[in-house]
Formats: structure tokens, sequence, C-alpha cells
DNA sequence: GCACAGTACCTTGTTATACAAGGTACTGCT
DNA sequence: AGCAGTACCTTGTATAACAAGGTACTGTGC
């Protein structure tokens, strides 16, 4: 059970991690879901819906890879209009976290 | 009209930033929600039923104090329990923003 | 061959917060 | 009297994270 907190401050955040984990290298939901789960305290089951929502709205593709063993897995890559999204998300992310710890008297 | 990722990465944080103005000193709400506008973009409308929160938590209390002009004007007072939320929930956002830069593969 | 754990995928209803529309009411100015 | 600014407030909508519940495959141990 994650903090209220916690799952309130991740809302539009996880999006932009998911994109920064892509722009570096193709990766699958469970690998991603790992990642995020250990990095950022993401609950697993919400890779799927997050991905989903990511392929809709045009910034990922996906593609199978045959497994090592186990059944195939499902490849996510970011498309030019991904590679935008980062990019400006990163950007206001950057501006957000300024005016919060502004807001909040800190220097940091 | 806001920025929906802007929308979103608000969550949560506006309470932090209303405890932390508080903090420092009493206001009312009019004034907080002129502050946290101009600051990080919040709506006007936000801060009632944000205020109205806080205090159903026991997180501040309230006093009425006669204005120069106009009505009179309901002040707000960070509790005991108030202060100890602020400290908690700044521990925890400098934490969160922490984890995110990381994930990012930003060192800020 | 069966049971189990780990891997890998996914949908859906619930929860909580920001928003903003819509509203009341007072004062000072024109 | 009308208007703008100040000051208050409620409520329904939109959104994303959650996690419960589910399917299915492989390898291991018995």
């Amino acid at each position: 059970m994650t903090e209220p907190l916690q799952v309130q401050l991740k809302k539009g955040a996880l999006e932009l991690c998911v994109l920064a984990l892509l722009s570096r290298q193709d990766s699958y939901a469970y690998e991603l879901a790992s990642v995020l789960a250990r990095d950022v305290g993401m609950g697993e089951g919400t890779i799927y819906p997050l991905m989903r929502r990511l392929q809709l709205d045009g910034l990922v593709k996906t593609y199978l890879v045959e497994s090592a063993s186990g059944p195939s897995r499902k490849y996510y890559k970011l498309t030019p209009a991904g590679r935008s999204a980062f990019a400006t998300q990163k950007a206001e992310w950057l501006d957000f976290v300024t005016s919060i710890n502004r807001a909040l008297g800190a220097s940091r």
C-alpha cells in the first residue's frame, strides 16, 4: 500500500519516467514496470494502462521479440512524437519542480 | 485553461504549498489563492475545497478578522498536526523529486 | 504428469485531487 | 444604479495511479 501523498505526486510523472527510459533504450512493459517499481515505487499493474495510453497517443509503437524462454515480449519504441513529448514534458517537469520548491522556500 | 500535464503534476503538491505558506504566516483563502495562482499556476477556485479538506483533516483552524474594507476575512492557522504534516510532506516531496530526477537521468 | 513460482501480459472499477463553472455578498468608484 | 474588485463557497467533471483479478507460458522439483 503506497502512501496517499505519493500516489498523488506520481500523477503525470510516471509517463515522463517511461518516456525517459524509452528514450535511452527500447523495452518491454514488464521490464519497465520492474524498473519503475524499484526506482519510484510504482505499482506493477500500473504500467499496462499507461503504455496503452502512450500507444493511443501515438508516442510509442510496439513490436514483438522472441524470448529465450517464455512467450514473446512486446517491446515499445518511442516515435518522433514521443521524443518530442519527452523533451516538452521534461522541461515542464523542471519548471514545475522549480516553482514548487520556490513556493516551499527551498533553494535546491 | 492550464496544461493537462501541469494539472496532473500539481496533484498532491498544492496542499504542501499551502502548508508551507501557512507555516510562515497565517493567511486567508483569497490571498493564498492569489499567491498560488501567481507562483504555481493554481486555479483560483481550487483553494476553497482544498482549505476545507485541510480543516476537516485537522491541519488548520480558522478565525475571522475584520477587514479595513469589505467583509471580514476568514484566516487560517496551522495546528500542531498541520506543522507535523508539513514536515512530513516536505520530506516526501524532496524524496519524490530526487527519485524522479534520478529516473530521468538528471543530476540537479 | 502435476504443482508451483516466476515471467509476461492485460482489463477494470475505485479513489483522490485539480479544475472551473456557477453562485452570493460587500465596498468603493463612477 | 451599475460595475469592478474583493472574498467567500459548492459541485460535477476529468484524469491518472492503484490494485484486484485474470490468462498463459516455461522451468523446476517431486
